[in-house]
DNA sequence: GCGGCAGCCACAATCGATTGCGGTCGAGCA
DNA sequence: TGCTCGACCGCAATCGATTGTGGCTGCCGC
């Protein structure tokens, strides 16, 4: 406020009159007085300053584990356009995949006097998110969540994505679909796998060894699933993949030892990344709200930030929706 | 320090035992005393109050159009790793493309007291960062630059990049090469379709009517400007697009009238963003280090915000190289 | 035995904004 | 005229860390 002295006001005075909430205590020819001399000054307060009073500081963090794959930033973007519109900085940090990391930098982001977090990265069993739900750090899980649903969660019908996929194949005359699982340490992973084998069972279709779980999900990982679905002999001519990227690896590797799709085969993904629509043949897929699910967690956060006190709603699963491209045909 | 205060010291005390580079005006009985009461109570140095006092925050912010446009994530994720290495948190701003929500975002970070600034939405002429420049606030350019170069550039041989798409299309033996240029209110707009001009020349190319400019770098605009080139009537074989977007763009609505690539003609991108090699036909385009892009631009602005004088190096350009693939053919 | 020096630490100011409390002044009323 | 009340504004503490200055203690040398 040093700045608004200007006006010769104390800066207590200054600090009433270009406060909205305290205008009042404030004669209006002195409010007046004050703003005119911030604005000749181009004043911005000092949001340190401010945050270190208040314990404000209006910034709210964003943990995800790789920028580049294009699962996350539609999220990104919708988190940030709902964050920026309500007067919220948003910190991104990528964690590289690295709990280690992720540890370090949320900590870093704590001192900094972060307001909240939305995070992208849980794990199954996650420790350090316990922390957090355990201190009441305002928290808000997108995408992935924990076992322990304490923190407020933000996804997908994952559920009904598997099913539409299964029916899909089953609809097409599939009987020997397989599913490339998800690792069994996200609750993506768990949760579509266990969607698989209910729709499975729904169809009367045969699940002996149906299910295999890749190690992380990426092309490398969808193609090393393929591989050994191939070494196991196991007949097939359909998979569903638990997300975009083992569909696209499974299809190289497939490829590699003669099998195209959708002649020999059909496949499904999940997510419908950008792109998807552009390779031959274009991927069928679920589609899935990303940036819905980024601005839908920044608004969970800002109620629980708002609010003092609980969050709102403890679980949103957003609808989805099976696009039919050229990866999937009758059988 | 009120935590450390725990050890039964004076803050000021405290502070020296935890500051490295004050610890030597400390005894290191007491030193370890203050070091294991700061362990028992978790202690995290309030960043906020430090940054008030020493006017440090340890932050640095990174300004992009579009976070879902794949140029970007790279970028960023090249300058997360630097900066995260170097204690340094990034907060990131997705301008969505938009010159006055820029301006408030940038405002909005000055308030934070941010260090320093990476740019990726340089308009050729831009004062806001005129401003930047003009009162000293470390600021790097990434990607684009503006006409004026005061400002620290990190950038990417676009001329070489126009220069082998021309030399390869013209190996092939094309001669009817068309451009379709970026926007001329960005540096990447004008300098690769000046480097279109050179190169052609130096081929002993014909340059009527071999340029059009597109509105954006989107396939929206890349769809336009073919269907502009359909229309002129001007005879080509081949398309130099100034970025993977607009070469997509324009692929697609050739497709619509019937011409198919290669075999109808040929065409190169820029930038080579991910999934680029997976269509079909997989596109021939220059790959260009984008994350080195986004990591060299970190270091620079570490070293300007280090050496508490001006920038070292005021432009440096990335190597680039040019990825044939499938759409280009003979002639 | 006393002056001086150095090592170690405490005091207090500072960064910029917020906020409870108290003081001043003018108006209204008896 | 004197008292009260309320509007308006200033004082000072506060948030948590940093840092220049000064004071205390103990040891050394003369």
């Amino acid at each position: 406020m040093e700045v608004a002295r200007e006006a010769g006001v104390h800066p207590a005075t200054a600090s009433r009159a270009l406060n909205p909430s305290a205008r009042g205590e404030v004669s209006p020819r002195t409010v007046r007085r004050v703003v005119q001399a911030a604005e000749r000054l181009g004043y911005v307060p000092n949001t340190l300053a401010r945050g270190l009073r208040t314990s404000r500081s209006f910034v709210a963090a964003l943990v995800i584990p790789d920028i580049t794959n294009s699962l996350f930033p539609p999220i990104v973007r919708g988190a940030e356009q709902v964050l920026s519109a309500a007067g919220f900085t948003l910190v991104l940090t990528d964690t590289n995949n690295d709990p280690d990391s992720e540890r370090g930098q949320i900590a870093s982001m704590r001192a900094h006097g972060v307001d909240g977090f939305i995070i992208a990265t849980a794990r199954w069993q996650d420790s350090l998110l316990d922390e957090l739900a355990a201190d009441g750090t305002p928290t808000v899980l997108v995408n992935r969540r924990t076992a322990k649903s304490d923190l407020p969660f933000v996804g997908a019908e994952d559920q009904d994505g598997v099913r539409l996929c299964v029916d899909h194949l089953a609809d097409l005359g599939h009987r020997n679909i397989v599913h490339l699982a998800g690792p069994s340490d996200t609750s993506t992973g768990r949760e579509r796998s266990s969607a698989f084998r209910a729709a499975m069972r729904m169809r009367q279709l045969p699940l002996r060894s149906a299910i295999l779980e890749c190690a992380s999900y990426s092309e490398a990982a969808g193609a090393a699933g393929a591989a050994r679905l191939r070494a196991s002999g196991r007949p097939f001519s359909a998979i569903v993949a638990a997300n975009d990227l083992l569909a696209l690896g499974a299809m190289e590797q497939l490829a590699g030892s003669g099998l195209q799709c959708p002649r020999d085969y059909s496949i499904t993904g999940f997510n419908d990344l950008s792109f998807m629509s552009k390779l031959t043949p274009a991927l069928t897929t679920v589609r899935v709200p990303l940036a819905e699910m980024g601005a839908h967690a920044a608004r969970t956060l800002l109620g629980w930030i708002g609010s003092d006190g609980n969050p709102t709603s403890l679980r949103v699963l957003l609808p989805v929706e099976l696009i039919i491209r050229g990866t999937t045909s009758p059988h």
